[in-house]
DNA sequence: GCTTAAAATGAAAACGGTTACATATTAATT
DNA sequence: AATTAATATGTAACCGTTTTCATTTTAAGC
């Protein structure tokens, strides 16, 4: 394998000068870059980059800690990661974590031993431990989509109270007045604000909280169906379902279905997100949508600024999201 | 940030001592490893990996090229490698290429430039263009699930021919003569191979083989129900569609729906894959199961094989597939 | 206890680049 | 043409490890 020296010899340069000619052209007279560049090919050099990220100290590298990339919400995230990094010059590694939190700190543990240059968590957790923490403290990180806002780390996120409001005010101005709700796991922030949306809507229009609408769910299709077999049966049956997200809005569908229950003349079912399945059920499924491949660009964009040092305080970006009111949600009947 | 020497210093040793405690503690008495292991703590010592990698020339990172992390098939297919990577103690690093060919060869670039040590592709086609061969040739490659089989790379594929073959078997089964296909991109030996499949078992029931059944795809939801929309209105309709993945399948049941065909009773139809979502969509769907997580840990554990000199010719796995029979499929009606 | 082999350790040379600094060359100014 | 500034190039140190080779220490054999 050639290697800088090989070039420099057969182009009758210094190594330096071949060093210049590939990270910064304009430092080298035309002839001798002319001169260099031939003799790249000549020898078929091709740099070690390992080498030059550990010399420089930079490795343009980013870690993405993702949940589950199985989750459609995720990919559509990761998207638009990549896109930006490509266009800064990163690379994107992403680790599939499963919210397990070893698999999260053998990530990290990338950006402490300079194997990354910084990161990008997905999740509500802190994924450094005390091993980790150089000397300035903090390590580069941010967060996004499901987010702990404590001021540390610059953040992306959804207003999801007010998100979640909006849906229920949906279904309100429908003419439901029972509406459950299937939630996410409970140790995830995004659940609590959702939940408190739900609770905002309902206060405004003078509807009593009732606990025993609430459902437990973990963000699945089995989740969902769970539930919604759950609901089928009640006695005294809700007439609209807000789901929490898209993939339990479907697992429930499916349950109403299997119960011979109507979607949305015998209950209504709302879910959250905007998955591209979310418009192939049957019906269509009304959502919240989110836009996740901007979720990714901004997280990779404010990621880079903060490693060139051109952020202060840790900012914190809300993201916009729609109401998508399709055929899965209509008015109370009975 | 402390480094070799310093914990050298600290524990009164050399470099090359401190070197060995943490590569091959066996090579050093007791006594000075737990002097050395003790001094890591005490100036918290991480070694710099880039360094590690440059110098040893091993970085244990395997690149993946994946053709879009946001299907749901390749993200369990993904899952699988994390796991066996772990275990192996390699890093995965995930390249979404949206079937790209210059995202693709920018990653595969990683491995001539010694960033990464092999690279697994998840498409039919050679990532590596003639400035990227090394000295010997051939860059470390596994090839797995769309494959282009010429021998010259390790292969870990389905027997497509055979799954679609089951599949049509099924259907033939049922009672159906008239069985369309709506297929995945041509480009795509799966489509190839999955066709014959098809023929096969159309040839093996003396049905001839009707041309204008077959329906254009790209294995999306959308192309699934562009096709299903045009069966619809067919004046000859058949009484089956064979969907050359689930995404279509369910696109296209969409499209049956709105066009009033009840699934199986006026129209059956299949998919391949078995994506979670299969199992949740009205009426669930027939498919073929592939151990998709199966197939990711095959990749990786044949790659690092490869990487370690334990393969010879390359090797060809076949892994196993099952037809799963659901609620979407049923006898040929009139 | 002495000799010899084996095990443990240290000194220093890589690895393949980048980059600060010194020097040589070219262009600009008078 | 001489002086000065700007530009281009070269020299060599350096980044943090691993690893070869020489040396010292320990264990084994008799």
């Amino acid at each position: 394998m050639a290697n800088i020296r090989d070039v420099a010899d057969s182009a009758g340069v210094s190594v330096a000068t071949v060093s210049r000619t590939l990270q910064q052209p304009e430092r080298v007279s035309p002839k001798t870059r002319n001169k260099v560049m031939a003799a790249v090919q000549a020898v078929g050099y091709k740099p070690n980059l390992m080498a030059v990220k550990f010399r420089s100290g930079k490795t343009h590298n980013l870690v993405v800690l993702v949940p589950t990339v199985a989750n459609v919400f995720f990919a559509r995230v990761i998207s638009g990661m990549q896109e930006a990094a490509a266009e800064l010059g990163y690379s994107i590694l992403l680790a599939n974590t499963l919210g397990n939190s070893e698999i999260e700190s053998h990530y990290a543990k990338m950006v402490s031993t300079s194997q990354a240059d910084g990161l990008i968590q997905l999740r509500a957790h802190n994924p450094f431990d005390a091993t980790m923490i150089n000397d300035n403290g903090l390590l580069p990180m941010v967060n996004a989509c499901e987010v702990i806002d404590d001021g540390q780390y610059p953040v992306v996120s959804l207003d999801n109270r007010a998100a979640a409001k909006a849906m229920t005010e949906h279904l309100i101005s429908l003419g439901h007045t029972r509406i459950a709700m299937i939630k996410g796991p409970n140790s995830s922030p995004l659940t609590q604000e959702r939940l408190v949306g739900y609770k905002d809507a309902l206060a405004q229009a003078n509807i009593a909280f009732d606990e025993s609408l609430l459902f437990p769910g973990d963000f699945t299709l089995q989740a969902g169906y769970n539930a919604g077999e759950t609901i089928s049966h009640l006695e005294n049956r809700p007439t609209a379902v807000f789901c929490e997200n898209d993939e339990t809005a479907i697992g429930a569908m499916q349950a109403f279905k299997q119960a011979n229950l109507h979607v949305p003349n015998d209950i209504s079912v709302a879910g959250f997100d905007d998955i591209a399945f979310s418009a192939f059920v049957d019906p269509p499924l009304t959502t919240i949508a989110q836009p996740a491949e901007e979720f990714g660009r901004t997280a990779v964009t404010l990621l880079v600024d903060l490693l060139n040092g051109k952020i202060r305080k840790a900012p914190k970006v809300i993201m916009p999201f729609e109401l998508i009111v399709r055929e899965s949600t209509g008015k109370a009947l009975g």
